[in-house]
DNA sequence: TAGACTGTTGACTGCTCAGTCATTTTTTTA
DNA sequence: TAAAAAAATGACTGAGCAGTCAACAGTCTA
């Protein structure tokens, strides 16, 4: 009855896959919370409703935790930047695009942000190299679309790459300023802000007649 | 013989206050290397070529020794970057003032830095929001000048304030960057780079005749 | 329903490390 | 230079926590 051994081994991984996402929502908050060092295992157990014993069956250490969430959610914000900048026409949607996907997205996902951005890279976890790793593809994206508007001399001949880290270094300052205190004003008004800011900083220079 | 009290209790203040300083470096270097967390007082006594129990003799605990260590570096950085800007003319000048500063002390503090952008901010010491105020004064300087030039017309009519944290975030963003990776531009190029955007970004949008 | 099997549990173990303090070493005083 | 004072030391203690595992609970099979 091979389709059965089949039916049951597929039954099982559903039920491995629910536990550990269980576990994963658990251990976004508390490492949102604590950080990784401070944060227990105990805890994430008495989050997730399940004694520590269990959760050791379904991840070998902190660590592994601590990666399976952040890849998750890094997977996710990476794939629904790219999603958006593609959807985008010009280099400028391309760009307003990337900061509200980040904006929209962070949100969505507070607790994560909280760890990206509050989190050492020096404990012995995915470290913020690796982490780096995941958000360059978008960044890259936006330089490519930057590279050929700079052709078009629809931008300020800056280069590509550096413009586009500097998109990025705005939406993330932007974006811990409003995790680290009590926001005075809107994601939206912050965004729109942003997004002014830098098409202000690329408009080429008037050329003198 | 007061002189000589005074004398005497001078001189071991002096003493003091150098143990302090040997062990506030060697505490430095350790959490720059590995975190609040992670860092032991061990570790820090082996670096200053101490005992344990001398650290102890000077520090109440290792959150103390921590908060020595930001707080008398954050101190410097506060009192050099309020300096420079104040030294400068303009508010665009005073922008320049203000990134040459932080790449200048970046450069020279390099563990300083290490420790303030990679440090989880959730752990029981001296939060990002206290260094956050620390900051916030030559932010705000820099919004007090922004904000005349913008009656003056020198420059777009944004939010001071807002302008001025963005003008951080940018300077923050490529230091971070600096800091995570082998730069492959200079510390110059990077700062001209960010002061040349950020006054293409303030430069009034021409009138239309 | 007995027996086998799968998933869950939390008390327990071993280790790390902050902080202590009785002892030793160095410096000062007389 | 001897006694007293100050400074430095590192072995030790207790607390906290990652990871284990023998026992238990729930479910399926014959």
């Amino acid at each position: 009855m091979p389709e059965l051994a089949q039916q049951i081994k597929t039954k099982k991984q559903v039920v491995s896959e629910f536990r550990q996402s269980e576990i994963i929502s658990a251990a976004r908050k508390v490492f949102a919370e604590k950080g990784y060092m401070a944060a227990t295992v105990d805890e994430i157990a008495a989050e997730a409703a399940l004694a520590k014993g269990t959760i050791y069956v379904y991840f070998e250490s902190k660590e592994q935790i601590y990666n399976a969430v952040l890849e998750n959610d890094l997977d996710a914000l990476r794939a629904r930047t790219l999603e958006q900048i593609a959807a985008a026409g010009t280099a400028r949607e391309k760009i307003s695009a990337y900061v509200n996907a980040r904006f929209k997205y962070c949100e969505e996902r507070r607790d994560f942000f909280r760890i990206m951005y509050i989190e050492p890279s020096s404990s012995p976890v995915l470290s913020k190299a690796k982490a780096r790793e995941w958000l360059r593809e978008p960044v890259h994206q936006l330089a490519v679309a930057i590279e050929s508007a700079i052709a078009k001399k629809l931008i300020s001949p800056w280069p590509p790459e550096l413009l586009a880290w500097t998109v990025a270094d705005l939406t993330t300052g932007a974006l811990q300023r409003r995790l680290a205190g009590t926001p005075t004003t809107t994601a939206r008004e912050d965004a729109d802000f942003l997004i002014e800011f830098i098409n202000a900083a690329l408009r080429p220079a008037q050329v003198e007649n």
